[in-house]
RNA sequence: GCCCCUAUAGUCUAGCGGCCUAGGACGUCACCCUUUCAAGGUGAAGAUCGCGGGUUCGAAUCCCGCUGGGGGCGCCA
Protein backbone atom coordinates (compact mmCIF):
# COMPACT_ATOMS: atom_id res chain seq x y z
CA UNK A 1 0.00 0.00 0.00
CA UNK A 2 1.24 3.19 -0.88
CA UNK A 3 1.31 6.20 1.55
CA UNK A 4 1.31 9.63 0.58
CA UNK A 5 2.92 11.98 2.75
CA UNK A 6 0.76 15.60 2.31
CA UNK A 7 1.41 18.57 1.40
CA UNK A 8 2.27 17.42 -2.04
CA UNK A 9 4.17 19.68 -4.42
CA UNK A 10 4.34 18.94 -7.95
CA UNK A 11 4.78 20.64 -11.07
CA UNK A 12 4.44 20.12 -14.96
CA UNK A 13 7.09 21.78 -17.42
CA UNK A 14 7.01 22.15 -20.79
CA UNK A 15 9.43 23.11 -23.27
CA UNK A 16 8.26 25.52 -25.51
CA UNK A 17 8.93 24.14 -28.96
CA UNK A 18 5.31 23.64 -30.43
CA UNK A 19 1.92 23.40 -29.25
CA UNK A 20 0.57 21.46 -26.71
CA UNK A 21 -0.12 17.42 -27.69
CA UNK A 22 -2.41 15.10 -25.85
CA UNK A 23 -0.33 13.09 -24.59
CA UNK A 24 1.19 15.97 -22.42
CA UNK A 25 -1.93 17.02 -21.41
CA UNK A 26 -2.77 13.03 -19.91
CA UNK A 27 0.32 13.83 -17.66
CA UNK A 28 -0.67 17.48 -16.50
CA UNK A 29 -3.88 15.75 -15.73
CA UNK A 30 -1.96 12.78 -13.88
CA UNK A 31 -0.27 15.61 -12.35
CA UNK A 32 -3.19 18.13 -11.89
CA UNK A 33 -5.36 15.42 -10.19
CA UNK A 34 -2.98 13.99 -7.96
CA UNK A 35 -2.26 17.79 -6.34
CA UNK A 36 -5.99 18.24 -6.17
CA UNK A 37 -6.29 15.17 -4.82
CA UNK A 38 -4.19 15.45 -1.72
CA UNK A 39 -4.94 18.73 -1.19
CA UNK A 40 -1.33 19.56 -2.75
CA UNK A 41 -0.04 22.17 -5.13
CA UNK A 42 0.53 22.02 -8.56
CA UNK A 43 3.13 24.12 -10.54
CA UNK A 44 3.77 25.15 -14.12
CA UNK A 45 6.89 26.01 -15.22
CA UNK A 46 8.85 26.96 -18.57
CA UNK A 47 11.47 24.70 -19.65
CA UNK A 48 13.08 26.91 -22.83
CA UNK A 49 16.60 25.63 -22.39
CA UNK A 50 16.73 24.42 -26.01
CA UNK A 51 17.57 27.95 -27.92
CA UNK A 52 17.97 26.32 -30.97
CA UNK A 53 13.99 24.36 -31.27
CA UNK A 54 12.19 27.83 -29.11
CA UNK A 55 9.08 28.67 -31.00
CA UNK A 56 8.10 32.31 -30.06
CA UNK A 57 4.33 32.12 -28.58
CA UNK A 58 4.19 28.46 -27.93
CA UNK A 59 4.75 29.14 -24.54
CA UNK A 60 1.36 31.24 -24.70
CA UNK A 61 -0.14 28.70 -26.92
CA UNK A 62 0.50 25.80 -24.09
CA UNK A 63 -1.03 28.00 -21.36
CA UNK A 64 -4.00 28.51 -23.28
CA UNK A 65 -4.60 25.01 -24.01
CA UNK A 66 -4.04 24.03 -20.47
CA UNK A 67 -6.67 26.44 -19.23
CA UNK A 68 -8.87 25.06 -22.12
CA UNK A 69 -8.84 21.55 -20.88
CA UNK A 70 -9.46 22.82 -17.48
CA UNK A 71 -6.36 23.07 -15.27
CA UNK A 72 -5.56 25.28 -12.72
CA UNK A 73 -2.32 25.98 -11.27
CA UNK A 74 -0.96 27.06 -7.98
CA UNK A 75 2.17 29.17 -8.85
CA UNK A 76 3.31 29.60 -12.83
CA UNK A 77 4.87 32.05 -15.11
CA UNK A 78 1.62 34.18 -15.74
CA UNK A 79 0.45 34.12 -11.85
CA UNK A 80 3.71 33.99 -9.89
CA UNK A 81 4.64 32.77 -7.09
CA UNK A 82 6.86 32.24 -3.95
CA UNK A 83 9.92 31.03 -6.41
CA UNK A 84 9.99 33.16 -8.87
CA UNK A 85 10.43 33.35 -11.89
CA UNK A 86 9.05 30.16 -13.43
CA UNK A 87 10.76 30.54 -16.57
CA UNK A 88 14.56 28.73 -17.19
CA UNK A 89 16.14 31.17 -19.28
CA UNK A 90 15.19 34.02 -16.83
CA UNK A 91 16.42 31.66 -13.61
CA UNK A 92 19.93 31.00 -15.85
CA UNK A 93 20.60 34.69 -16.44
CA UNK A 94 20.10 34.74 -12.66
CA UNK A 95 22.72 32.52 -12.33
CA UNK A 96 20.85 30.20 -10.05
CA UNK A 97 22.42 27.25 -12.35
CA UNK A 98 25.81 28.24 -12.56
CA UNK A 99 26.50 28.88 -8.98
CA UNK A 100 25.40 24.78 -8.41
CA UNK A 101 27.57 24.07 -11.56
CA UNK A 102 30.16 26.14 -9.52
CA UNK A 103 29.77 23.62 -6.65
CA UNK A 104 30.37 20.51 -8.58
CA UNK A 105 33.37 21.69 -10.02
CA UNK A 106 35.17 22.58 -6.69
CA UNK A 107 34.80 19.30 -5.39
CA UNK A 108 35.40 17.31 -8.47
CA UNK A 109 32.05 15.55 -9.30
CA UNK A 110 31.69 17.36 -12.77
CA UNK A 111 34.49 18.72 -15.31
CA UNK A 112 34.78 20.84 -17.66
CA UNK A 113 34.74 18.66 -21.03
CA UNK A 114 36.22 20.74 -23.89
CA UNK A 115 35.61 18.18 -26.87
CA UNK A 116 32.91 19.56 -29.35
CA UNK A 117 30.01 17.28 -30.75
CA UNK A 118 31.64 17.01 -34.24
CA UNK A 119 34.42 15.05 -32.50
CA UNK A 120 32.06 13.07 -30.62
CA UNK A 121 30.39 12.16 -33.83
CA UNK A 122 33.42 11.23 -35.40
CA UNK A 123 34.02 9.17 -32.38
CA UNK A 124 30.77 7.16 -32.40
CA UNK A 125 31.44 6.65 -36.25
CA UNK A 126 34.25 4.92 -36.03
CA UNK A 127 33.25 2.87 -32.58
CA UNK A 128 30.08 1.72 -35.18
CA UNK A 129 32.64 1.06 -37.23
CA UNK A 130 34.25 -1.44 -35.26
CA UNK A 131 30.97 -3.28 -34.87
CA UNK A 132 30.38 -1.62 -31.11
CA UNK A 133 26.84 -0.42 -31.29
CA UNK A 134 26.66 1.88 -28.37
CA UNK A 135 28.88 4.21 -27.01
CA UNK A 136 29.21 5.16 -23.58
CA UNK A 137 30.98 8.26 -24.12
CA UNK A 138 33.62 9.17 -20.99
CA UNK A 139 35.50 12.21 -21.53
CA UNK A 140 39.31 12.19 -21.84
CA UNK A 141 39.22 15.28 -19.57
CA UNK A 142 37.63 13.27 -16.95
CA UNK A 143 40.92 12.83 -15.04
CA UNK A 144 42.36 16.10 -16.46
CA UNK A 145 44.76 18.15 -13.63
CA UNK A 146 44.02 21.58 -12.84
CA UNK A 147 46.82 22.81 -14.78
CA UNK A 148 45.67 21.22 -18.09
CA UNK A 149 42.23 22.32 -17.85
CA UNK A 150 43.35 26.05 -17.19
CA UNK A 151 45.64 25.69 -20.31
CA UNK A 152 42.77 24.58 -22.33
CA UNK A 153 40.88 27.18 -21.25
CA UNK A 154 43.49 29.80 -21.76
CA UNK A 155 43.38 29.29 -25.19
CA UNK A 156 39.69 30.34 -25.30
CA UNK A 157 38.05 27.04 -25.89
CA UNK A 158 34.43 26.74 -25.64
CA UNK A 159 33.48 23.55 -22.90
CA UNK A 160 30.45 22.34 -21.65
CA UNK A 161 30.47 20.92 -18.09
CA UNK A 162 29.89 16.66 -17.77
CA UNK A 163 28.77 15.03 -14.72
CA UNK A 164 31.83 12.24 -13.57
CA UNK A 165 29.36 9.66 -13.50
CA UNK A 166 31.08 6.71 -11.53
CA UNK A 167 32.31 3.96 -13.88
CA UNK A 168 31.21 0.76 -11.80
CA UNK A 169 28.77 0.11 -9.55
CA UNK A 170 24.94 0.51 -9.53
CA UNK A 171 22.23 3.28 -9.26
CA UNK A 172 18.94 2.55 -8.35
CA UNK A 173 15.15 4.12 -7.45
CA UNK A 174 12.00 3.77 -6.94
CA UNK A 175 8.67 4.05 -8.81
CA UNK A 176 5.36 4.85 -7.58
CA UNK A 177 3.90 2.98 -11.15
CA UNK A 178 6.05 0.31 -10.59
CA UNK A 179 4.17 -0.68 -6.87
CA UNK A 180 7.67 0.92 -5.84
CA UNK A 181 9.93 -1.52 -6.92
CA UNK A 182 13.35 -0.45 -7.45
CA UNK A 183 14.69 -0.15 -10.96
CA UNK A 184 18.42 -1.09 -11.21
CA UNK A 185 21.20 0.61 -13.43
CA UNK A 186 24.78 -0.44 -13.96
CA UNK A 187 26.69 2.50 -13.93
CA UNK A 188 28.79 1.01 -16.60
CA UNK A 189 25.76 1.55 -19.02
CA UNK A 190 25.48 5.38 -18.14
CA UNK A 191 27.90 8.21 -19.68
CA UNK A 192 29.29 11.35 -18.77
CA UNK A 193 26.02 13.60 -19.51
CA UNK A 194 26.80 17.34 -20.15
CA UNK A 195 25.25 19.92 -17.45
CA UNK A 196 25.94 23.10 -19.20
CA UNK A 197 26.14 23.41 -22.01
CA UNK A 198 28.85 25.98 -23.90
CA UNK A 199 26.70 28.38 -24.09
CA UNK A 200 26.50 28.90 -20.90
CA UNK A 201 22.89 27.44 -20.46
CA UNK A 202 22.10 24.39 -18.46
CA UNK A 203 20.47 21.38 -19.61
CA UNK A 204 17.40 19.59 -18.72
CA UNK A 205 18.79 17.26 -16.57
CA UNK A 206 20.19 20.10 -14.68
CA UNK A 207 17.73 22.51 -14.73
CA UNK A 208 15.05 21.08 -13.83
CA UNK A 209 16.48 18.98 -10.90
CA UNK A 210 17.80 22.20 -9.28
CA UNK A 211 14.76 23.74 -9.86
CA UNK A 212 12.51 21.04 -8.40
CA UNK A 213 14.43 20.65 -5.28
CA UNK A 214 14.15 24.76 -5.17
CA UNK A 215 10.78 24.70 -5.74
CA UNK A 216 10.00 21.85 -2.94
CA UNK A 217 8.87 19.15 -5.58
CA UNK A 218 7.73 16.38 -3.76
CA UNK A 219 6.75 13.94 -6.30
CA UNK A 220 8.30 13.85 -10.21
CA UNK A 221 4.87 12.64 -12.52
CA UNK A 222 5.96 12.78 -15.59
CA UNK A 223 6.54 10.25 -18.99
CA UNK A 224 7.80 6.78 -19.03
CA UNK A 225 10.58 7.91 -21.72
CA UNK A 226 12.01 9.43 -18.33
CA UNK A 227 12.81 6.02 -16.51
CA UNK A 228 15.97 5.63 -18.61
CA UNK A 229 17.45 9.59 -17.68
CA UNK A 230 16.75 8.83 -13.92
CA UNK A 231 19.75 7.05 -12.94
CA UNK A 232 21.26 10.71 -13.79
CA UNK A 233 18.89 12.40 -11.78
CA UNK A 234 19.53 9.92 -8.58
CA UNK A 235 23.50 10.73 -9.49
CA UNK A 236 23.01 14.40 -9.68
CA UNK A 237 21.13 14.77 -6.56
CA UNK A 238 23.49 12.50 -5.04
CA UNK A 239 26.31 14.99 -6.04
CA UNK A 240 24.47 17.94 -4.75
CA UNK A 241 23.79 16.23 -1.50
CA UNK A 242 19.78 16.66 -1.54
CA UNK A 243 16.60 14.41 -0.62
CA UNK A 244 14.96 12.80 -4.04
CA UNK A 245 11.59 13.58 -4.62
CA UNK A 246 9.47 10.52 -5.25
CA UNK A 247 9.11 9.34 -8.92
CA UNK A 248 6.20 8.25 -10.36
CA UNK A 249 6.72 7.51 -14.40
CA UNK A 250 3.72 7.16 -16.29
CA UNK A 251 2.77 5.30 -19.28
CA UNK A 252 3.07 6.88 -22.90
CA UNK A 253 0.10 6.68 -25.31
CA UNK A 254 0.95 4.69 -28.17
CA UNK A 255 -0.22 5.66 -31.76
CA UNK A 256 -3.76 3.82 -32.81
CA UNK A 257 -1.56 1.29 -34.81
CA UNK A 258 -0.05 0.58 -31.78
CA UNK A 259 3.45 1.52 -34.12
CA UNK A 260 5.31 3.68 -31.39
CA UNK A 261 4.22 7.19 -29.11
CA UNK A 262 2.29 9.70 -30.15
CA UNK A 263 4.01 12.09 -32.65
CA UNK A 264 2.88 15.67 -33.07
CA UNK A 265 4.36 15.79 -36.51
CA UNK A 266 2.81 12.27 -37.80
CA UNK A 267 -0.83 12.58 -35.83
CA UNK A 268 -3.48 14.77 -35.13
CA UNK A 269 -2.71 15.32 -31.71
CA UNK A 270 -3.04 19.53 -31.30
CA UNK A 271 -5.05 19.89 -28.59
CA UNK A 272 -6.43 23.47 -29.89
CA UNK A 273 -7.49 20.72 -32.35
CA UNK A 274 -10.10 19.08 -30.49
CA UNK A 275 -11.10 22.94 -29.68
CA UNK A 276 -11.70 23.22 -33.32
CA UNK A 277 -13.27 19.90 -34.05
CA UNK A 278 -15.94 20.53 -31.24
CA UNK A 279 -14.77 18.42 -28.31
CA UNK A 280 -15.53 19.08 -24.89
CA UNK A 281 -12.72 20.21 -22.73
CA UNK A 282 -14.67 17.93 -19.65
CA UNK A 283 -14.75 15.07 -22.14
CA UNK A 284 -11.18 15.24 -23.33
CA UNK A 285 -10.29 15.55 -19.77
CA UNK A 286 -12.37 12.19 -18.74
CA UNK A 287 -10.78 10.30 -21.94
CA UNK A 288 -7.89 11.49 -21.38
CA UNK A 289 -7.78 10.12 -17.04
CA UNK A 290 -8.43 7.22 -18.85
CA UNK A 291 -5.43 6.50 -20.79
CA UNK A 292 -3.08 4.72 -17.61
CA UNK A 293 -5.37 4.79 -15.02
CA UNK A 294 -8.73 3.54 -14.41
CA UNK A 295 -11.24 3.37 -11.16
CA UNK A 296 -12.79 0.43 -10.86
CA UNK A 297 -13.64 -2.54 -13.23
CA UNK A 298 -17.33 -0.57 -14.81
CA UNK A 299 -17.06 3.30 -14.04
CA UNK A 300 -16.11 5.41 -16.74
CA UNK A 301 -17.70 8.59 -17.16
CA UNK A 302 -16.74 10.69 -14.26
CA UNK A 303 -16.92 14.42 -12.96
CA UNK A 304 -13.87 16.27 -12.44
CA UNK A 305 -14.75 16.42 -8.75
CA UNK A 306 -15.32 12.73 -8.99
CA UNK A 307 -11.84 12.15 -10.96
CA UNK A 308 -10.25 14.45 -7.87
CA UNK A 309 -11.82 12.64 -5.16
CA UNK A 310 -11.09 8.58 -7.14
CA UNK A 311 -7.50 9.51 -8.29
CA UNK A 312 -4.41 7.87 -6.95
CA UNK A 313 -1.46 6.72 -8.44
CA UNK A 314 -1.21 3.07 -7.17
CA UNK A 315 -4.08 2.55 -10.38
CA UNK A 316 -2.22 4.04 -12.45
CA UNK A 317 -0.67 1.35 -15.24
CA UNK A 318 2.48 0.65 -16.04
CA UNK A 319 2.26 -0.83 -19.30
CA UNK A 320 1.32 1.73 -22.42
CA UNK A 321 -2.04 2.83 -23.33
CA UNK A 322 -3.75 3.25 -27.06
CA UNK A 323 -5.31 6.22 -28.62
CA UNK A 324 -8.07 5.75 -29.50
CA UNK A 325 -10.33 8.25 -31.20
CA UNK A 326 -13.12 6.21 -31.71
CA UNK A 327 -13.75 5.98 -27.55
CA UNK A 328 -13.19 9.92 -27.26
CA UNK A 329 -15.70 10.49 -29.75
CA UNK A 330 -18.16 8.24 -28.18
CA UNK A 331 -17.73 9.44 -24.50
CA UNK A 332 -17.68 13.66 -26.33
CA UNK A 333 -21.61 12.12 -27.36
CA UNK A 334 -22.26 11.17 -24.03
CA UNK A 335 -21.34 14.35 -22.87
CA UNK A 336 -23.05 16.36 -25.26
CA UNK A 337 -25.74 14.45 -24.31
CA UNK A 338 -25.82 15.36 -21.03
CA UNK A 339 -25.53 19.19 -21.46
CA UNK A 340 -29.03 21.31 -21.48
CA UNK A 341 -30.39 22.62 -24.67
CA UNK A 342 -29.17 26.00 -23.73
CA UNK A 343 -25.62 25.90 -22.75
CA UNK A 344 -25.43 23.13 -26.41
CA UNK A 345 -26.92 26.36 -28.38
CA UNK A 346 -23.98 28.49 -27.33
CA UNK A 347 -21.54 26.22 -27.67
CA UNK A 348 -22.96 25.74 -31.19
CA UNK A 349 -22.81 29.58 -32.26
CA UNK A 350 -19.22 29.77 -32.73
CA UNK A 351 -19.47 26.47 -35.58
CA UNK A 352 -22.15 27.54 -36.96
CA UNK A 353 -21.01 31.18 -37.47
CA UNK A 354 -17.73 30.02 -38.58
CA UNK A 355 -19.66 27.68 -40.99
CA UNK A 356 -20.97 31.04 -42.59
CA UNK A 357 -24.53 29.36 -41.39
CA UNK A 358 -25.35 32.60 -38.93
CA UNK A 359 -23.62 35.95 -38.41
CA UNK A 360 -20.39 36.19 -36.82
CA UNK A 361 -21.76 37.77 -34.12
CA UNK A 362 -25.34 35.72 -33.92
CA UNK A 363 -28.22 38.05 -33.94
CA UNK A 364 -30.36 37.71 -31.23
CA UNK A 365 -33.29 36.02 -33.82
CA UNK A 366 -30.51 33.43 -34.99
CA UNK A 367 -29.96 32.57 -31.31
CA UNK A 368 -33.28 31.45 -30.70
CA UNK A 369 -33.49 30.07 -33.88
CA UNK A 370 -30.84 27.60 -32.89
CA UNK A 371 -31.85 27.17 -29.91
CA UNK A 372 -35.18 25.65 -31.59
CA UNK A 373 -33.15 23.70 -34.01
CA UNK A 374 -30.62 22.25 -31.16
CA UNK A 375 -33.55 19.74 -29.89
CA UNK A 376 -32.82 17.94 -33.40
CA UNK A 377 -29.80 17.23 -33.09
CA UNK A 378 -28.55 17.19 -30.09
CA UNK A 379 -28.59 13.49 -29.63
CA UNK A 380 -27.04 12.76 -33.18
CA UNK A 381 -24.18 15.29 -32.32
CA UNK A 382 -20.58 13.23 -30.90
CA UNK A 383 -18.43 16.52 -32.45
CA UNK A 384 -19.59 20.02 -32.10
CA UNK A 385 -18.32 20.47 -35.89
CA UNK A 386 -20.74 17.95 -37.61
CA UNK A 387 -23.76 20.34 -36.39
CA UNK A 388 -23.09 23.26 -39.43
CA UNK A 389 -23.45 20.01 -41.54
CA UNK A 390 -26.40 18.81 -40.14
CA UNK A 391 -28.69 21.79 -39.92
CA UNK A 392 -27.39 23.78 -43.39
CA UNK A 393 -30.89 22.50 -44.81
CA UNK A 394 -32.31 25.06 -42.29
CA UNK A 395 -30.31 27.97 -43.13
CA UNK A 396 -29.81 27.23 -47.13
CA UNK A 397 -31.97 26.48 -50.03
CA UNK A 398 -31.73 22.80 -51.20
CA UNK A 399 -31.04 20.78 -53.92
CA UNK A 400 -32.65 17.48 -55.72
CA UNK A 401 -28.79 16.31 -57.89
CA UNK A 402 -30.44 12.83 -58.02
CA UNK A 403 -34.20 13.40 -57.88
CA UNK A 404 -34.98 9.66 -57.82
CA UNK A 405 -34.17 9.99 -54.16
CA UNK A 406 -37.41 11.65 -53.75
CA UNK A 407 -39.34 8.50 -54.73
CA UNK A 408 -40.00 6.10 -52.18
CA UNK A 409 -39.40 2.53 -52.27
CA UNK A 410 -41.88 0.58 -54.00
CA UNK A 411 -43.32 3.32 -55.52
CA UNK A 412 -43.23 5.29 -59.21
CA UNK A 413 -42.26 8.66 -60.49
CA UNK A 414 -45.63 9.54 -61.45
CA UNK A 415 -47.28 8.19 -58.19
CA UNK A 416 -44.51 9.96 -55.99
CA UNK A 417 -45.44 13.70 -57.72
CA UNK A 418 -49.25 12.80 -57.28
CA UNK A 419 -48.59 11.84 -53.75
CA UNK A 420 -46.37 14.96 -52.95
CA UNK A 421 -49.29 17.07 -53.97
CA UNK A 422 -51.70 15.83 -52.07
CA UNK A 423 -49.53 16.38 -49.12
CA UNK A 424 -48.58 19.77 -50.18
CA UNK A 425 -51.74 20.97 -50.76
CA UNK A 426 -53.06 18.81 -47.14
CA UNK A 427 -50.34 20.74 -45.07
CA UNK A 428 -51.05 24.28 -46.79
CA UNK A 429 -54.74 23.96 -45.58
CA UNK A 430 -53.18 23.82 -42.01
CA UNK A 431 -53.72 27.23 -40.09
CA UNK A 432 -52.01 25.54 -37.01
CA UNK A 433 -47.96 24.87 -37.60
CA UNK A 434 -47.16 22.72 -35.05
CA UNK A 435 -46.07 18.83 -34.60
CA UNK A 436 -48.93 17.78 -33.23
CA UNK A 437 -51.30 19.26 -35.80
CA UNK A 438 -48.38 18.16 -38.90
CA UNK A 439 -48.32 14.80 -37.57
CA UNK A 440 -51.74 14.13 -37.15
CA UNK A 441 -52.39 15.41 -40.92
CA UNK A 442 -49.68 13.28 -42.24
CA UNK A 443 -50.66 9.94 -40.43
CA UNK A 444 -54.13 10.65 -42.01
CA UNK A 445 -52.97 10.79 -45.43
CA UNK A 446 -51.06 8.08 -44.93
CA UNK A 447 -54.03 5.96 -44.10
CA UNK A 448 -56.12 7.68 -47.04
CA UNK A 449 -53.37 7.25 -49.58
CA UNK A 450 -52.91 3.36 -48.37
CA UNK A 451 -49.30 4.28 -47.88
CA UNK A 452 -46.78 2.63 -45.21
CA UNK A 453 -45.44 5.38 -43.10
CA UNK A 454 -41.93 5.56 -44.50
CA UNK A 455 -43.24 5.91 -47.72
CA UNK A 456 -44.98 9.20 -47.56
CA UNK A 457 -42.43 10.22 -44.81
CA UNK A 458 -39.45 9.52 -46.50
CA UNK A 459 -40.41 11.39 -50.00
CA UNK A 460 -41.49 14.42 -47.67
CA UNK A 461 -38.09 14.85 -45.75
CA UNK A 462 -36.31 14.22 -48.94
CA UNK A 463 -38.72 17.21 -50.59
CA UNK A 464 -37.74 19.38 -47.47
CA UNK A 465 -34.00 18.76 -46.84
CA UNK A 466 -32.74 17.55 -49.84
CA UNK A 467 -31.37 14.08 -47.79
CA UNK A 468 -32.51 10.44 -47.07
CA UNK A 469 -30.96 11.19 -43.46
CA UNK A 470 -32.28 13.76 -41.12
CA UNK A 471 -33.68 14.52 -37.80
CA UNK A 472 -37.29 13.89 -37.36
CA UNK A 473 -39.91 15.00 -40.00
CA UNK A 474 -42.72 16.89 -37.92
CA UNK A 475 -40.08 18.47 -36.23
CA UNK A 476 -37.94 19.60 -39.20
CA UNK A 477 -41.34 20.46 -40.68
CA UNK A 478 -42.31 22.56 -38.02
CA UNK A 479 -38.77 24.52 -37.28
CA UNK A 480 -38.86 24.84 -40.95
CA UNK A 481 -42.21 26.49 -41.18
CA UNK A 482 -45.08 26.82 -43.51
CA UNK A 483 -44.20 28.83 -46.18
CA UNK A 484 -40.81 27.27 -46.54
CA UNK A 485 -42.16 23.55 -46.41
CA UNK A 486 -44.78 24.11 -48.79
CA UNK A 487 -42.33 25.80 -51.61
CA UNK A 488 -39.71 23.18 -51.18
CA UNK A 489 -42.46 20.29 -51.71
CA UNK A 490 -43.37 22.36 -54.52
CA UNK A 491 -39.90 22.40 -55.97
CA UNK A 492 -39.20 19.07 -55.81
CA UNK A 493 -42.76 18.14 -57.28
CA UNK A 494 -41.20 20.28 -60.40
CA UNK A 495 -38.00 18.56 -60.41
CA UNK A 496 -39.47 15.28 -60.89
CA UNK A 497 -41.80 16.76 -63.52
CA UNK A 498 -38.91 18.27 -65.11
CA UNK A 499 -37.14 14.45 -64.92
CA UNK A 500 -39.98 12.39 -65.99
CA UNK A 501 -40.06 14.65 -69.18
CA UNK A 502 -36.41 14.32 -69.88
CA UNK A 503 -36.69 10.49 -69.62
C1' G B 1 23.51 -3.48 -30.72
C1' C B 2 23.24 -2.15 -25.36
C1' C B 3 20.12 -0.67 -21.14
C1' C B 4 15.27 -0.02 -18.88
C1' C B 5 10.03 -0.87 -18.81
C1' U B 6 6.00 -3.93 -20.24
C1' A B 7 2.44 -8.22 -21.83
C1' U B 8 -5.93 -10.07 -20.20
C1' A B 9 -10.63 -9.97 -26.88
C1' G B 10 -9.37 -5.30 -32.77
C1' U B 11 -8.89 -1.17 -28.71
C1' C B 12 -9.14 0.84 -23.42
C1' U B 13 -9.32 -1.81 -19.10
C1' A B 14 -11.14 -4.92 -14.08
C1' G B 15 -8.44 -8.73 -11.72
C1' C B 16 -3.26 -8.39 -6.45
C1' G B 17 -3.44 -17.08 -5.12
C1' G B 18 -9.48 -20.13 -4.60
C1' C B 19 -15.47 -15.29 -5.50
C1' C B 20 -13.00 -16.27 -12.97
C1' U B 21 -17.53 -21.50 -16.64
C1' A B 22 -12.30 -14.14 -16.81
C1' G B 23 -16.21 -8.46 -15.36
C1' G B 24 -17.12 -3.46 -17.77
C1' A B 25 -16.55 0.01 -21.99
C1' C B 26 -15.44 1.38 -27.31
C1' G B 27 -15.85 -0.90 -31.97
C1' U B 28 -18.55 -4.98 -34.79
C1' C B 29 -23.17 -7.84 -35.68
C1' A B 30 -28.45 -9.04 -34.66
C1' C B 31 -33.13 -7.87 -32.67
C1' C B 32 -36.61 -4.31 -30.21
C1' C B 33 -38.34 0.82 -30.42
C1' U B 34 -39.22 3.73 -34.88
C1' U B 35 -40.84 8.15 -40.50
C1' U B 36 -34.72 8.04 -42.01
C1' C B 37 -30.40 8.70 -38.91
C1' A B 38 -29.26 8.78 -34.02
C1' A B 39 -30.26 7.94 -28.91
C1' G B 40 -32.22 4.09 -25.77
C1' G B 41 -33.18 -1.24 -24.69
C1' U B 42 -31.98 -6.53 -25.31
C1' G B 43 -28.67 -10.01 -27.01
C1' A B 44 -24.41 -12.18 -29.79
C1' A B 45 -19.64 -12.97 -31.66
C1' G B 46 -14.80 -11.91 -29.92
C1' A B 47 -9.43 -13.65 -24.73
C1' U B 48 -6.26 -21.50 -25.20
C1' C B 49 -5.31 -14.45 -19.72
C1' G B 50 1.79 -13.97 -25.50
C1' C B 51 4.70 -18.88 -25.25
C1' G B 52 7.46 -22.53 -22.27
C1' G B 53 8.95 -24.05 -17.65
C1' G B 54 8.53 -23.94 -12.37
C1' U B 55 6.31 -22.79 -7.01
C1' U B 56 1.49 -24.31 -4.88
C1' C B 57 -3.73 -28.69 -2.90
C1' G B 58 -4.94 -24.58 -6.33
C1' A B 59 -2.08 -19.33 -10.91
C1' A B 60 -4.54 -14.51 -15.37
C1' U B 61 -2.61 -13.54 -10.46
C1' C B 62 4.11 -15.55 -7.54
C1' C B 63 9.28 -17.00 -9.81
C1' C B 64 12.55 -18.03 -14.18
C1' G B 65 13.44 -18.19 -19.45
C1' C B 66 11.84 -17.01 -24.33
C1' U B 67 9.11 -14.10 -27.64
C1' G B 68 6.36 -9.75 -28.83
C1' G B 69 5.56 -4.47 -27.80
C1' G B 70 7.22 0.27 -25.92
C1' G B 71 10.94 3.67 -24.22
C1' G B 72 15.99 5.38 -23.96
C1' C B 73 21.08 5.51 -25.62
C1' G B 74 22.09 14.40 -27.98
C1' C B 75 25.89 20.73 -25.99
C1' C B 76 16.59 18.06 -27.22
C1' A B 77 13.30 18.17 -23.64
Amino acid sequence: MIHINAPVRVRFAPSPTGFLHIGGVRTVIFNWLFARHYGGQFILRIEDTDEKRYVAGAAEDILESLRWVGVDWDEGPDIGGPHEPYVQSLRSELGIYQQYVDQLLLRGLAYKSFITSEEIEVMKAAAQERGLKSFRFRSRERDWSADQVAAAEAEGKPYTVRLKVPLSGTTSFHDLVRGGEAINVNNHDLYDIVLLKSSGMPVYHLAHLIDDHLMNITHVIRGEEWVSSTAYHVLLYQALGWDMPIYAHVPNILRQDGRGKLSKRKDDVATNRFWERGYLPEALFNYLALQGWSYDDHTEIMSRDELIERFTIDRVQSSPARWNPDKLKDMNGIYIRQMSADELTERLLPYLSQAGLINATPLPEERAYVRHLVPLIHERLEEMQEAPELLSFFFQPVEYPNPLLLIPKKMDMPGTIATLREAQSRLSELFIWDVPTIEASLRTLVDELGLKAGQLFGTIRVAITGRTVAPPLFETLEALGQDRSLDRMLAAIQTLEEASETM
